[in-house]
DNA sequence: CATCTGACCTAGT
DNA sequence: AACTAGGCCAGAT
């Protein structure tokens, strides 16, 4: 069979990923598995902070802040520049973060699943 | 070419 | 309820 076995629904998964997170509102946050999972690979969340780190620079700028793991915690702050510390953009918007933590992780939850 | 790490998640004990 | 271990996919050495 010459045909491509996979017929995957992805297009290039830095680029989708990307797209998610320039679409998550203000004042929202959102999970790498949330991400994944909306992009139908529920186990690349580890992916996603890779491709996130390299979305440092690129245009139009993507809002990599609005983006912590399941817990709320901002586990990606220790690779954002020091000039724009994650917990400042975030509060800067409107999200309350405590000791590198999301407070009302939940209130503030934005699901690419059922808002996308 | 083989091995390890990494902005994670899920499951088992 | 908390902790540990394993799995996952891809890049870097």
């Amino acid at each position: 069979m010459t045909e491509p076995k996979s017929t995957k629904p992805n297009r290039d998964f830095p680029e989708e990923v990307f797209d998610v997170v320039r679409a998550i509102p203000p004042g929202r946050v959102t999970s790498y598995g949330a991400v994944a999972k909306c992009l139908g690979a529920a186990r690349a969340s580890r992916r996603v902070g890779w491709i996130l780190n390299k979305s440092f620079g690129v245009t139009p700028p993507v809002p990599a802040h609005r983006v912590v793991n399941r817990q709320g915690m901002l586990t990606g702050a220790i690779h954002f520049p020091a000039d724009r510390p994650m917990d400042v953009m975030l509060e800067a918007e409107g999200v309350v973060v405590k000791d590198g933590c999301v407070v009302d992780f939940e209130a503030v939850f934005w699901d690419p699943l059922s808002e996308l």
